[in-house]
DNA sequence: GTCTATAACGAGATAGAC
DNA sequence: GTCTATCTCGTTATAGAC
């Protein structure tokens, strides 16, 4: 994938990406100039637009494949964490109001804020955006499938969770507050617990 | 409020602000050149920066809590639509997925795009936004009180209540689809009915 | 109160040496 | 692959006539 290099050490590539993904999950793509992208990135701009040629809206795309990919990861371990799904779903919720809190805040959903920018204006971005959604969304069908619960029940509670977390991630953050999300966990907890299995 | 004018004419002011509403509700805050702006409120720039000397900031607070109100007025018209307080719930989001649809997919809530665009780096908006999800908060704490809800699970299922739907607002808009905004009201129906009255 | 012209600045992107 | 200098354009904001 990346150019060869000493392993565990980042490519410049790699940085940019992250850095962007960091950037646009704090405060979305337009409020992300590319100078200071670069300068975090301890990279230059010759480095940008040698790996992005398509430039900022390029390396975006890239940056919500990883940021989508990073924020799975944290699904699957709280899905993984408990044996009942709903208390699997609960459990997410708390590692996401822990890792807000734990970064001032800051470490919201790497997606939504750039997914509202883009809607009807950026097709490439919003592409990116509804293709992190959708992944999000299957693990979280997978999970409850696994329990046990209909086909039909699996695939609709995956999207009301997905759709409460991002919501109440967003209020937590608005907020300041870790409330909304573990609110969220404790009411979706009980919304999957009154399905049948 | 406004100046004295014709009854039900708009004054300058009174546009730029319904302007901006409309187009941060789109796009957000960024995204929203103050060009583009006044063109659309049929004002000028001189307009702009005489009812609001902090300039485009100032205006956008004044859009957030028109904004607020507004999206106020249709949770107020939904919640009242029922006399089951669950039922009711369930109305607002079937008004959110016909009002997004009907807009093709543009008229999502007015708030949350700005507020992640705001969070950490603009305190003023951040404040606008916060107000508005509150107020919207305690329109439901209100409804389910009503409804014979005990005063701690009220004001719980409102906070949820409220991040769900947001959520699923951004995932309907995104997505280009009704059905997070209907699953989300189903699911927040069955949550609700599940406590005791 | 409204208008046009323009200032002052920062944005994304490019050129070309190294 | 990386760097700096620079180009071009769009942005917010202001000036000053009307």
């Amino acid at each position: 994938m990346s150019t060869t290099g000493p392993a565990g050490a980042l490519g410049t590539r790699d940085r940019l990406i992250r850095t962007a993904s960091r950037l646009m999950q704090h405060g979305g793509y337009e409020t992300t100039p590319v100078k200071q992208l670069v300068k975090e990135a301890g990279a230059t701009l010759g480095s940008l637009y040698h790996f992005f040629p398509g430039g900022k809206q390029e390396l975006a795309v890239a940056a919500l494949a990883f940021g989508g990919e990073e924020f799975a990861e944290m699904l699957s371990t709280g899905l993984a964490s408990h044996t009942d799904p709903a208390e699997a779903v609960e459990a997410v919720a708390v590692l996401l109001a822990e890792a807000l809190r734990d970064s001032d805040w800051r470490d919201g959903c790497p997606v939504t804020a750039t997914a509202l920018e883009s809607v009807g204006r950026l097709p490439d971005l919003q592409a990116a955006c509804e293709t992190a959604f959708a992944h999000w969304r299957q693990l979280v069908e997978e999970r409850l499938l696994a329990g046990g619960f209909s086909a039909e029940d699996s695939r609709d509670l995956a999207m009301t969770v997905i759709s409460t977390l991002e919501g109440a991630e967003t209020a937590a953050q608005v907020g300041q507050s870790q409330t909304p999300l573990l609110l969220a966990g404790r009411h979706l907890a009980r919304l999957i617990a009154s399905y049948a299995r």
